[in-house]
DNA sequence: CTGAAAGCGCTTACAG
DNA sequence: CTGAAAGCGCTTACAG
């Protein structure tokens, strides 16, 4: 399969169109900046509706490409997406294009000026924020693009595709409960992530819906990191009254509490119940094996994969946001009071 | 940068000098078969000769890209190799194309056929069994590859950029021996892979050098993944006279062992020390951090993609065969017996 | 700022 | 199996 084969628009169909040259087209096309700002506009328009993109003369092999960024590539679970995504993309014949834009505007031209040159078919983005120019000159190259566990409210029209944050953080906190837990921890990601915040919610829910007070001196805020966790995990042990079980945010901070149980010369989950939150291949082989909340990466970079195709071939999609179930996924590092 | 930007050879030229026409080069680079084999192979050998490769009319927009292939995309230093070709690329304005073909031979050949499409200035691979067809295929389409941490002996002519394996597995040897270690058990990688070999020899030399005998049951035969260290670390501990001390050569098989250890009820590294080797970023933050053989994964990718890129511009290659230093990491996961 | 003209590198019928 | 011809989609001087 290639992307995108059907009947595209020229240049030539769109001079026609815009009542100008083809050349003029090509310079609108080139970012020349010898246009007029109205044939500029009017071009670019017509560019965007027909979805244009550059195609080679008589050549159908039109290199298929897909772009996946990313902020960094410092995250485990960064090769769970690329897994799922290149999985799809390579038995549809497309390339996968991995960047990390590291959250520096001259990276993220630099990113752009080659994502022009190798006229890619689509791109995923997993980057918490994306600045707003860079989306505008995306719309305008009318290269089609999802994202994957948006931070913020995203744009509308921009499909993402997440996980049930709230509904994780909900059944790790039940799953906690149940045990007999009634002082629980929380250890919080980055506040301005939609993600964060759901999770966040997910717990106080479950305390709620228990008659459990949420303490604020139980509430610690992380950045999904080590340190944050084993920094939270450290501060909580330390009250007068501890928590008997201490919920992490991410599978990385709850390592991080881990480090901090083990330091006090304590035990997990002897003398305190430690549970996650992604999933990472890790945590299966963590010392003891971490409960936590799976979230299905792989899955969520297939789906990606999957929709930016799709509209690379021009089609519609129906949902523009689909949360993926998480999933309680219990090992030892949970027992009862 | 755009790689290869100078004067390229067109099938003008190719066509000329083969004194054929060039719709005759244009069927042979298509694989048409409807070329007599003598003028194929004609054709062939002066697009190899000259490193013809395919560019769009007047375009000076050649999209540059670099293939990074994994066998999978299951390990976790696969993102570190990712991240240092990424760098490397990104900063070039080159894309890096990810793929994981899986050691199945059909996607094997799928993916040769998109690298054919997207017209690939070189590729890097980070797999243990190339197939000779599948190089056979590269080097006559003249696509420049380097090979990191190759697995067996390379071909010739294709740079490889390695660690120092034999060196880390001595290193580590020597630090338990002056922590007043004996009885050190060894987990092994798989025995097909240079790089298993090398370490077991580290770790051979440095008992010799010590004057003690290598002992047959403490030599575990694992695949660097986790299951094989548990069972290895499992049945030394359950030897008559169990080892003071594991060195895992992956630190995914450490990590097994020190779940061998919690389940006996033990500590590490009261009990026994536990060394490991890559520096896995999850090292540092294991429960206790892991003591290990740092192998630079990013660096081995950065290199790869500096080599691979002044292989694309024409130029030579002075070494061929490139080593970069391991380095051992003390962490808390050793001490004295 | 714009277009007519020339041209690039490549591919596709068509004819033999 | 091969080439002369036509043509594709695009870009680049050049002229105004």
């Amino acid at each position: 399969m290639t992307v995108g084969e059907g009947r595209r628009v020229t240049i030539t169909a769109i001079a026609a169109e815009a009542g100008v040259s083809v050349p003029t087209v090509s310079r609108v096309l080139n970012g020349r900046s010898d246009v007029s700002p109205q044939t500029r506009e009017r071009v670019e328009e017509l560019l965007r509706q027909h979805g244009y993109r550059r195609r080679a003369a008589r050549s159908r092999v039109s290199a298929s490409l897909i772009d996946l960024v990313f902020n960094d590539l410092d995250s485990p679970w960064a090769v769970e997406i690329i897994r799922g995504v290149e999985d799809v993309a390579h038995a549809a014949g497309v390339g996968t294009v991995v960047s990390a834009i590291h959250q520096r505007s001259t990276s993220a031209r630099q990113w752009l000026q080659n994502l022009r040159a190798r006229a890619t078919d689509g791109v995923i983005f997993v980057v918490s924020d994306l600045s707003p120019p860079l989306l505008a000159e995306l719309r305008r190259l009318n290269i089609p693009m999802v994202v994957v566990d948006p931070a913020g409210v995203p744009a509308v029209d921009t499909p993402t595709i997440g996980a049930t944050n709230w509904a994780g953080g909900l059944s790790a906190t039940e799953h906690l409960l149940s045990l007999g837990h009634r002082r629980i921890g929380f250890i919080a990601g980055p506040k301005r992530l939609l993600c964060s915040r759901a999770r966040l919610d997910g717990y106080r829910a479950g305390l709620e819906a228990a008659g459990i007070e949420v303490e604020e001196e139980l509430l610690f805020q992380g950045d999904f990191y080590h340190e944050s966790g084993f920094a939270g995990g450290a501060a909580m042990l330390e009250l007068d009254d501890p928590p008997t079980a201490i919920f992490a945010s991410s599978d990385q901070m709850a390592f991080g509490v881990y480090e901090a149980v083990r330091r006090r010369g304590l035990r997990v989950p002897d003398d305190i119940s430690v549970v996650g939150f992604d999933d990472l291949p890790e945590a299966r082989w963590a010392s003891p094996p971490l409960t936590t909340v799976r979230q299905p990466l792989a899955e969520m970079g297939l789906l990606a994969a999957r929709t930016v195709l799709r509209l690379a071939q021009g089609e519609e999609i129906e949902t523009p946001r689909i949360e993926l179930a998480t999933d309680l996924v219990i090992r030892d590092s949970t027992a009862a009071v």
